[in-house]
DNA sequence: CAAGTGACAATAA
DNA sequence: TTTATTGCCACTT
């Protein structure tokens, strides 16, 4: 099974669930906090994470404020109205308002 | 083992 | 301002 203790991902964890909901993060500020200049490595953690309920990468969004065009866990439908119903305002359909939910990292 | 792909971001034109 | 390209590094095949 192939159990690998990925230190990396379960920081990336560890930081998504630290989000306060009404709110969300960008790869970059996950990143930034992790001290590593690569957000796709973020992208791919996200991907394997393997509960979205213990790991809410919906609340994890592009440095645009924009979500993943079409790649998202369930459609980008999804994480809309689950940020939405945290309390996130949303420019468009595809779009957060990050001068309003924006969340950045204290330690950082 | 090597090459290709990828939930991104930053910089250049 | 928007679009295109490059860089970074892990995961997949």
């Amino acid at each position: 099974m192939t159990d690998t203790p990925d230190s990396f991902f379960q920081q990336i964890y560890a930081l998504v669930r630290s989000v306060p909901a009404g709110k969300v993060t960008t790869y970059g500020a996950i990143a930034n906090a992790l001290h590593t200049k690569d957000a796709r490595r973020i992208g791919h953690a996200l991907h394997a994470n393997p509960d979205s309920d213990l790991t809410p990468c919906h609340r994890v969004v592009f440095s645009d404020g924009r979500l993943a065009p079409g790649y998202a866990f369930g459609g980008p439908k999804e994480q809309l109205r689950k940020l939405e119903l945290e309390g996130v305002v949303f420019l468009t359909d595809t779009q957060v308002d990050l001068s309003k939910s924006l969340y950045t990292f204290p330690a950082l």
